[in-house]
DNA sequence: GAAAGGATTGTTGTTAACAAACAACAGTAT
DNA sequence: ATACTGTTGTTTGTTAACAACAATCCTTTC
């Protein structure tokens, strides 16, 4: 039988429990699913007309990805943000990007500096108007994710795609209290990541890993802001 | 019904799909199962007396630490080591461990620093005949996971475990290659470690940054020179 | 009125059967 | 002999029903 083509969704030969992931990852990262909230195996598999194994995988998945938390007997529920979870996700992250930096300095072909460069370009030709903050973040992730990839280190590049996950859960969580954008950060974007390719094009390893270091604590620095307090409780039911 | 007590096995409410894993685990690092052998869910759940529900949570879950890889459609086969496994494997424990260290110093409690101190005793309470390169090898990790803990930094910990499993998986690879031990090595261990406790306990950690660095460089030292060549083919029937 | 105990309900853990994908092989045509 | 095609067998992906557990509510007892 002919695999019915809606669209052109399932191009590579995707399975439910991916589709159900994918979904269900988006869900939480559009704060459809509020952080704290319950989910139910059965409820999310009637809603979205599978049955409950797919959806058993995809929140095991979304755990190891750190975006759920499940207890035996107990069930799932969508992370929620501490600021001690901000300090864990950001010293591992600073400690993640001085390695993939590192390793991307011996390792990255031309077609990887390409790659990240491409990015830039793109952000360049933004308009004032559409460098939202949020706009600003998916360009942010986009290239940090070339970059571990230019590193062709495959466990670092599992352990960021985790760390990405819960980054993107976290720019999220702080846009809902954000409305003035840093006024400092956005024209420094593009030339701050241009300055972190042409490191590594030149391979100057030591100066890329203080580079990147306060790259990223410019960016905990930004998140911190939004977390001085606890954030407000969440709902248990 | 009350749980039947065989032996002293499901003690703490543990569900099928752990005691799957426990026992996967363990068949994989004890070299019951060989790198690249093929593993049908169906064969190890009648194997086990269980169905396949569990089998495939259990060989999600040993994906994640790596010990086992899965396709789509085409099951999942204990991993194989190489060279570059090695390599990757390292660089990321170093990252780790300098990071766990730096927050041991910050969060460790006096009961972190007794876990690990209660580890050397008996280390120093064994007999020169008992201290095998494997019993060692089991002290370090021990060790190690001790010092994890004491750094309070749960994600942090998360990638331990997971680089646990493949360091372990590691060591076992390499003891069949191995006849005599480092001569040098055995009657360090116990000081070296002890420092570390030291400096934690000490709080200064920029020395214990470095003291760990070289540490594990050593560690790294120890097993490439089992892996000078890309390891025997494996079977992939 | 409060605590202890037991049924009830909703949810997860487990099972077995069914469907789809892949791999190997046999048979046919060129 | 080689390439193609259809078939068969094996394994994974998915489903739906059943069993076990946890939480809640209600009853009973002091």
């Amino acid at each position: 039988m002919v695999v019915k083509s809606n669209g052109l969704a399932l191009a590579s030969r995707r399975v439910l429990s991916d589709v159900v992931t994918d979904d269900l990852r988006d869900a939480i990262l559009s704060h459809d699913l509020e952080p704290g909230i319950r989910i139910a195996e059965d409820g999310l598999a009637i809603q979205l007309g599978v049955s409950r194994g797919p959806v058993r995988e995809a929140l095991m998945r979304l755990e190891r990805e750190g975006l759920v938390t499940i207890e035996r007997h107990k069930g799932a529920r969508v992370a929620s943000w501490t600021k001690t979870d901000i300090e864990e996700i950001y010293s591992m992250r600073s400690a993640m990007e001085i390695l993939a930096i590192e390793w991307a300095c011996k390792n990255a072909t031309a077609a990887d500096l390409d790659a990240m460069e491409e990015i830039l370009t793109r952000f360049s030709r933004l308009s004032d108007k559409q460098r939202t903050r949020k706009e600003i973040s998916k360009f942010d992730l986009e290239f940090h994710s070339a970059l571990f990839a230019s590193a062709h280190h495959d466990r670092l590049n599992k352990t960021w795609e985790v760390l990405r996950s819960q980054i993107h859960a976290l720019l999220v969580y702080t846009w809902s209290s954000d409305i003035k954008i840093n006024k400092a950060y956005l024209p420094a974007w593009g030339p701050d990541h241009r300055e972190i390719v042409e490191v590594i094009r030149a391979k100057q390893t030591k100066r890329a890993k203080t580079l990147i270091n306060t790259h990223i604590e410019g960016g905990l620095a930004r998140i911190s802001s939004h977390f001085k307090e606890e954030p407000k409780k969440i709902s248990r039911n």
